[in-house]
RNA sequence: GCCCCGGUAGUGUAGUCCGGCCCAGCAUCUAGGGUUUUCGACCCUAUGACCCGGGUUCAAAUCCCGGCCGGGGCACCA
C-alpha cells in the first residue's frame, strides 16, 4: 500500500483475530461532515493495511427528540464514504437487528445479569445511581423480569415506563458504570421500520451484541465512547467472547469552523444554506463541491494519529496539503472582484489581445487568449478597486501578460499605455496586476466558505469552463466551478 | 460530589512502553530571502517546545512521587 502519511502504530493483537474487522458507525442524522471523517479515515486506513474488512454499519436505533434519524442520511452517508475514498465491504442496519437484541435481552434477563427497572428515571438518578443503593428492582426473580420484559414489549407500560438495566454492579466507584439502562421504550416512528418495534436497545448494549455478532475485531472511536466501551466489556465477559480491542481518539475541533449537524439541519431545510453541499455545513458534499481532494482530508486526520489529547487544528493545514495536492493541475483565470474601469488609451493598434500561460509551471499547456476589444486606439479594462485604490495618481503598472500603463486618477480614470516590456515596470518597481477586459468577459458569483457571495468578471476564455474545473484566479484563489453560464457559478476552496 | 483520561514550539505530530544515538525530528503557521509577468507553487533561512517541583540514575521528554492545568463520563442520546 502506497503510504498516504507517516506510518501509523500496529493495531494491538491483531494475530489473535482471524481476520481484521472493523466497522464504521455512523448516526445516520445527515451527511458525514469534516469531524466524522477522522472516524472513517482511521478505520478505513487500517482495514486496508491489514487487508481486513470493513462494514457500514447505521447506528439507526430510535435516537432522542435531539437525534432524529433522517432518512436523506442513509443515502448522504454512502456519498461521502466514496469522497473519502473509503471502501466498506457491506453494509448493516441496526434497525434490522432487534430480534438479536431482543433474544439477548430475554436470556440476560433469564442469567439475572438485568432486571426490568419500574423506577422513574429521575427519582433513579438520585437515589440509587449517586448514592450507589440498588432499587428493588434489581432484587426481581428472572420470572418476574421476564413478565415485565412481555409488559414492555406489549404495550403494558408507557414510554419510560419501564426500562431493562444491567447489573454492572451498584458498587462500581465509577457512578457513570452502575447499572445502566440499556433497552428502552420508544413509540417514536423509524423512518425504516415504522412503528413495527416499541423496545429499542441503547448504544452500548447494541453495540455489546453486535460487536461479537459481527465478527468486529478492532475498534476506534471517539474517547466520548469509553464508558460505552466498558459496558460492552461487561457484556463480552457475560459471554465469554474475546474482546475486541478498544482503541479511542480525542476531540477534534476546527479552529475556524463550527461544526454543528443539527445547526446545518436547521438552516438546510429553512433555506439559509444553500443545501447539504453549502460550504457551511463542511459536509463531504461541501468539500467536494469546492474541490478539496479528498486526499488531502485523508492525510490531514491520518496525521492527527490516534492520541487521546483535545486537539484543535486549523484548516489551513488542509489548504496547504491540498494546494500541493491541486496547483499543478489548476488552470488559471483572470478575476477581477468589484471592478473599476479604466479607459486605457494609445494601445498600438496591432495589438488586439493577450495571452496568458494556462499554467506558469507547464508551458506546454499552451495560452489563454484575452481579446482586448479595442475601439480606436483604447479599451476598457476593469481592475480590482482594492488595487486602483492603493495606486497612486501617475503610478507606472502593468496589466499582467499584456502591458505597461500610466494612471490617471479622476472621476473617470483613464490611462496611458506605456510600454510592453515587462522589465519597465519591474524596474520602476509598480504592481502587476489581473485585469478583464469590459467586452466578453464572464460575469461570475463565487461563494465564499461563509457562504457570502463575492461577485466579478472572470476573463473572456472562462466562458469554455465546465462544471468541476478546478482553478486558480490569479492573486485571488482557489476555487472550483460549479455552474458555467453567466453568471458563472463557482465555490471558493482557499487562497 | 464520584470516576476516567491526558499535558512536547502558535497549531498538529514523532520520540515516552524497552532511560543514553534527542542541547528533541517532521509538517503547518508566522517573518525574511531566492525564483516566478500571481499575494499560488517551488527553493533557502529565521523564530519557536519536553506543564511545575522533587526523587532514582553516570545519564530522564522518557522511570517514581507530589502538585498544577486541561478534557471527558456520571442520560430511558449517539
Amino acid at each position: 500500500m502506497e503510504p498516504e502519511s507517516k506510518e501509523l502504530p500496529e493495531l494491538p493483537n491483531v494475530g489473535t483475530w482471524p481476520k481484521v474487522v472493523m466497522r464504521l458507525a455512523p448516526f445516520p442524522s445527515g451527511p458525514l461532515h469534516i469531524g466524522n471523517a477522522r472516524m472513517v479515515v482511521l478505520n478505513d486506513y487500517y482495514v486496508k493495511r491489514y487487508d481486513g474488512e470493513l462494514i457500514l454499519v447505521f447506528d439507526d436505533t430510535i435516537g432522542s427528540d435531539e437525534k432524529q434519524v433522517e432518512t436523506e442520511a442513509f443515502d448522504m452517508i454512502p456519498e461521502g464514504l466514496e469522497y473519502l475514498g473509503a471502501k466498506w465491504h457491506r453494509t448493516v442496519y441496526k434497525s434490522d437487528r432487534l430480534d438479536i437484541f431482543y433474544k439477548y435481552a430475554v436470556d440476560l434477563l433469564k442469567k439475572g445479569e438485568a432486571y426490568v427497572c419500574g423506577c422513574d428515571a429521575g427519582l433513579w438518578r438520585k437515589e440509587h445511581k449517586i448514592k450507589g443503593k440498588p432499587c428493588s428492582c434489581s432484587l426481581l426473580s428472572a420470572d418476574e423480569n421476564l413478565s415485565r420484559w412481555e409488559m414492555m414489549l406489549d404495550g403494558t407500560y408507557p414510554e419510560r415506563g419501564a426500562a431493562v438495566r444491567l447489573k454492572t454492579g451498584m458498587d462500581n466507584p465509577d457512578p457513570a458504570m452502575r447499572d445502566h439502562v440499556i433497552l428502552r421504550i420508544s413509540e417514536t416512528e423509524h423512518p425504516r421500520v415504522g412503528t413495527r418495534y416499541r423496545v429499542w436497545p441503547l448504544l452500548e448494549y447494541s453495540w455489546g451484541i453486535d460487536d461479537h455478532e459481527l465478527g468486529i475485531s478492532h475498534i476506534i472511536r471517539g474517547k466520548d465512547l469509553v464508558k460505552e466501551g466498558k459496558i460492552e466489556q461487561h457484556i463480552w465477559s457475560i459471554y465469554g467472547w474475546q474482546h475486541p480491542e478498544l482503541l479511542y481518539y480525542g476531540r477534534l475541533k476546527f479552529q475556524d469552523a463550527t461544526l454543528s449537524k443539527s445547526k446545518s439541519r436547521r438552516e438546510v431545510l429553512d433555506g439559509t444554506y444553500s443545501g447539504w453541499d453549502d460550504p457551511r455545513t463542511w459536509s463531504m458534499q461541501s468539500l467536494a463541491k469546492r474541490g478539496i481532494d479528498s486526499k488531502a482530508v485523508r492525510k490531514v486526520m491520518l496525521d492527527l494519529g490516534l492520541s487521546t489529547v483535545d486537539i484543535s487544528i486549523s484548516m489551513k493545514a488542509l489548504y496547504s496539503e491540498n494546494r500541493k495536492l491541486r496547483d499543478a493541475n489548476a488552470s488559471r483565470f483572470f478575476f477581477v472582484e468589484s471592478p473599476t474601469w479604466l479607459e486605457l488609451s494609445g494601445v498600438p493598434s496591432e495589438t488586439t489581445y493577450a495571452e496568458a500561460p494556462v499554467h506558469p509551471d507547464f508551458p506546454d499547456r499552451g495560452v489563454r487568449n484575452i481579446p482586448l476589444g479595442m475601439v480606436d486606439d483604447t479599451i476598457l479594462v476593469g481592475i480590482q478597486k482594492k488595487d486602483y485604490d492603493r495606486f497612486k495618481n501617475d503610478t507606472l503598472f502593468r496589466l499582467k501578460d499584456f502591458a505597461n500603463f500610466k494612471l490617471l486618477k479622476g472621476k473617470s480614470p483613464v490611462g496611458q499605455f506605456h510600454s510592453h516590456d515587462v522589465n519597465d515596470v519591474r524596474t520602476a518597481g509598480g504592481p502587476i496586476i489581473q485585469w478583464v477586459p469590459k467586452r466578453g468577459s464572464v460575469g461570475t458569483e463565487i461563494t465564499m466558505v461563509d457562504g457570502d457571495i463575492t461577485t466579478g468578471f472572470a476573463e473572456p476564455s472562462a466562458s469554455e469552463l465546465k462544471p468541476g474545473t478546478f482553478l486558480q484566479f490569479e492573486r485571488w484563489g482557489f476555487g472550483c466551478v460549479v455552474e458555467s453560464g453567466t453568471p458563472m457559478k463557482v465555490a471558493f476552496a482557499h487562497k
